[in-house]
DNA sequence: ACCGTAACACTACCCGTTAGGGTTTTGTAG
DNA sequence: CTACAAAACCCTAACGGGTAGTGTTACGGT
């Protein structure tokens, strides 16, 4: 209901504490800037900062809620019949891809100096995961246990953050998918239709296990 | 050298401060109970809490260390011939056992309940799992690349957060263990020995694959 | 025009954590 | 036994993140 000019003034004033929050960081480092130097820096109270950002790292994770979207959608949102891991597997790359570009390469750095800021994000993806187990349950056409889709959930989210630290994300992305389209499979046998739905799920990408 | 009653004070006011620690979070909820209460409560002055502690949440995860070395050890010190990861499933299924166990229940209600805490574990499990892929990398009879020593440790280390979280720890174990021996297998046949080695390492468990 | 409410500001405070600096206890060497 | 260095401990004071309480303003709906 609430339309127009209110809304856009409150997101004017997150945005602007956003980025006099990232400017400092950058400018000073991360441990070396308060709170009370970021509300001075946006013009604005402390408190209100607070109102905005739940928590001094979130202002530098300004857009996890991107990642969980992204994620969760990439399982509810593909084509009918795809199958689920080859979409989380192009999706995974396309973040990764995002997080090792050009100009964010500082502020990785920054978040790997700190170790508040690595905690904070592992709590994140844990979240992350969650809700990509929620989606995954979800599916009527996948039929797994709360446990294995949990599991699942939390081996995408690790083969993420794995694969940004690597040295070549791009190619750790490719090791790493494998190894959970195997897990995949084996979930599926236990509980899952017993001939061939489970794999026409797994998709093609499966050769590599029933090639023997 | 420091021979003998000095070890044994300082490990006596550790474990003074950590018992009464755990009382009264018990008795009043973790975040009802501040540092100093703690420290008056343990009969010592608050620098000596934290120069025994890192930090409040290490108050309630005082044998990490234990875990860290069991699920290594579990890696380094098996049998010559035992294939790994029987071996950290028993690991594994005995720590899990161990934080299910009767008395545990209040103690991980209580973590459950503070996200302070669960962040801080999520933190500790990370560095656990640094460990674990470290000492599968150091094992020679195992041909991994970094990136899979470390995908398989963050599985082993989820499996263990899962099941702890589970309905039935135990069922859990046997459901997620096998995900990570699939993962495992293909994991070895892209870098390991193309025949029988990467079988034989992997161990009998491997017949759920294998049989069609 | 008017009211409810959301955004914001200010003050003062709590809590975890650390620095600085001093005192006692302990192991060891003379 | 004495002397001495180090380790463990204590106290005070502070810093920085975060919050409660209390207003004040500006917007949106009616």
């Amino acid at each position: 209901m609430p339309t127009g000019r209110r809304e856009r003034k409150k997101a004017a004033t997150r945005q602007k504490i956003a980025d006099a929050a990232m400017r400092l960081f950058l400018e000073r480092g991360y441990d070396a800037v308060g709170i009370r130097d970021v509300a001075a820096e946006a013009d604005v109270a402390v408190t209100t900062l607070f109102s905005h950002f739940a928590a001094k790292e979130a202002l530098v994770f300004e857009q996890d809620q991107d990642f969980e979207q992204r994620i969760t959608g990439a399982v509810t949102g593909r084509a009918p019949d795809e199958p689920l891991l080859p979409a989380l597997r192009r999706e995974i790359r396309a973040l990764v891809r995002h997080c090792t570009a050009e100009g964010a390469a500082p502020v990785w750095r920054m978040i790997a100096g700190s170790p508040a800021l690595r905690e904070y994000e592992e709590s994140m993806r844990l979240r992350h995961a969650d809700s990509l187990a929620a989606a995954v349950a979800a599916d009527p056409g996948l039929p797994l246990t709360p446990t294995a889709c949990r599991t699942l959930a939390r081996f995408v989210v690790d083969a993420y953050s794995l694969a940004r630290e690597a040295a070549d994300p791009d190619a750790a992305v490719d090791e790493i998918f494998p190894m959970i389209e195997a897990a995949w499979e084996v979930a599926v046998r236990e509980r899952g239709e017993p001939s061939g739905a489970g794999a026409r799920t797994l998709g093609r990408s499966t050769t590599a296990l029933t090639k023997d």
